[in-house]
DNA sequence: TTGGTTTTGTACGCTACACTAACAAATATT
DNA sequence: AATATTTGTTAGTGTAGCGTACAAAACCAA
């Protein structure tokens, strides 16, 4: 615990060599959305090959810890919109890798599940994400990795520990 | 008539415990992708009065405190596409929030300063801003909130305390 | 049972935004 | 002077989030 954290009250520049960000360095909301656009950018990257995208893969992998899961609750797990969750399928459908059918229980629902070519490609990506992770983490010890999911559940709403 | 629903197509809380994220929920990304969401929703719905999304007040923001910097530097400091850069300022150029001038050192530049009506409007939003950075700071004691922004920093790349 | 409400999936349209590729003008480099 | 780089720009593509509206199924209350 080398580090200083007197970034709240600090009224001076913090610098990265040159650059200053002003106030704004002090707004939490801020430094999300970066750091989510720094995994962004290193998540496409690794997922060039597969042609990937952040929601696609949970989505994949949502549904294949989940068979006969229906888009709702999808959407709800995901925090989406219906509509939204209705885009990322169609675009998973087109392409094979995963498939709606009736539900049997609820005949509103639509049971998804997994094609053969889809739990092949999940497996590739779980696969990928692994290095993503290990990327993302290796600036982190694994007790720190712990207190940041803890603290991103906190903001939203998911409770790891259960 | 239904219920009328006054708050961003958010949805439903998750009973705790209930539902399981399954492995997806070790993935540092997942949560950061998730917290984000839920701030994007959050700040969305905080700023409906004035009509902005959280790039465009990042923007208003450092130009704010940087009058005179070129977009090529905006991008830079928002680890953005000089492209996407063009788009969101031509959104608040559209508006009449800020205007671009001839850079006199730099011939290829473009000088960026806000417009009166831009001045009023950054200073709205950071009101603003201070509201929903306490919603989002409330879950976290002061020491947290450092910890979480230099956590971040680690990922985004910049570094606070150096 | 009937009639109103809620849930779920769907389609359409709109906005934001990230990225690529290409181009031109100004500047820097050799 | 010739070449390379930086900067702004346009155009096009893909992903994503949301609102609205609609229809069918399920649920609930009188």
């Amino acid at each position: 615990m080398a580090r200083k954290k007197k970034i709240l009250a600090t009224p001076e520049p913090i610098c990265l060599g040159d650059e200053d960000l002003g106030e704004i360095r002090n707004i939490v909301g801020f430094h999300i959305r970066l750091a989510q656009g720094a995994v962004y950018r290193h998540f496409t990257e690794a997922f060039t090959s597969l042609d990937l995208t952040q929601k696609q893969v949970s989505m994949l992998w949502l549904v294949g810890d989940h068979p006969q899961i229906a888009q709702s609750d999808l959407a709800r797990r995901m925090r989406m919109d219906r509509a939204t969750t209705m885009a990322v399928v169609n675009r998973l459908e087109a392409r094979s890798l995963l498939e709606r059918q009736p539900s049997p229980n609820d005949g509103r629902k639509h049971a998804l599940y997994l094609t053969a070519d889809g739990k092949q490609v999940l497996a590739s990506a779980k696969a990928l994400i692994n290095q993503h992770e290990e990327w993302l983490k290796a600036r982190f010890s694994d007790d720190e990795v712990s207190t940041l999911i803890e603290m991103l559940s906190r903001i939203h709403g998911w409770f790891p520990t259960d």
